[in-house]
DNA sequence: TTTGTAATTGCAAATAATTTGCAATTAATT
DNA sequence: AATTAATTGCAAATTATTTGCAATTACAAA
């Protein structure tokens, strides 16, 4: 068994789809056809993705964009999936590891929104001071940087 | 001319009325009975508003909530307002200081919405890491922290 | 102060993302 | 193969926000 690589690269290592089957099942789920191409289309992809994009690269009739948004909303309830928000209104879905919870951030370029997953995270002991002056418990964050990508400066 | 105080709590100085208005007219627009409204509204909170709570404080009448997100979109062009989003789906508005750009950070509780201005924000260094690595350019973050309240957590 | 004009407003209607109701369908048991 | 709860599609509802447009108004110039 290889065990979770964590660099940059390599942290969205695939999970099997029967893996992910399996943990659905768990939980008294069926897997039906939008949810298997679902799964398999979050699979192939390690950026996260927003429903609409996830409808695009479905098989024409495959599902309705309805399933698509109820898939989400189960699936981020078991906790297989996380989602993030880049601030332009549209929510957007990355799988996550069993027994992960999925926390990590992203660059995204504010011209063309190619995205960057980074392995930062906002220091665990500023976070910690944050919740505790303020008398506040179970603190987390939300955070994602913005900038203008490499491609994109030389389009200037 | 006392100058500005960065501490926590008073970092919302409340500018003048006065000083608002010039810098609307600087940029010819228009002091409208609207407008002077929604500024009054804003100068006396310290936490962002969303569009439909400023629109709740006006006098009943005053305005249309339609001229309310047209204000703010105007103000937020000119760098008065500052836009935050905690991924509710509702923008929230805060006034900014002349010169100043307005960012910074909130801790937000999950159960009750209080919202506590934060002085801490993410580290400039690793910032510039995180921009240089990727060959990014301009690059800033967006960063607020959720978590449960001292009230929350006794009503448990 | 009157006037001219561009800026602003209200109202209705349009978008967009997401949710919900409900009847028909189906996966996984038994 | 029969049973049942989970799931789906489709239409319609919600919510936040934007847009078109004609009527109104702030304010600078005369």
């Amino acid at each position: 068994m290889k065990k979770p690589c964590h660099c940059a690269q390599h942290s969205h290592q695939k999970q099997e789809l029967a893996s992910l089957t399996t943990r659905l099942r768990r939980e008294d789920r069926k897997i039906t056809g939008p949810r298997a191409a679902i799964l398999e289309i979050l699979r192939q992809h390690s950026h996260p993705l927003t429903t609409k994009e996830i409808f695009a690269e479905l098989p024409k009739g495959e599902c309705d964009l309805v399933t698509i948004y109820r898939a989400m909303q189960l699936l981020e309830k078991l906790g297989m999936v996380k989602r993030f928000d880049f601030g332009d209104g549209a929510a957007r879905f990355e799988l996550v590891e069993e027994g992960d919870d999925g926390h990590h951030h992203h660059l995204i370029c504010t011209q063309c929104a190619q995205v960057v997953e980074i392995e930062e995270c906002f220091p665990a002991e500023i976070e910690r001071r944050i919740a505790q002056q303020n008398g506040y418990r179970a603190v987390t964050h939300r955070l994602e940087f913005f900038g203008v990508c490499p491609d994109c400066q030389r389009l200037k």
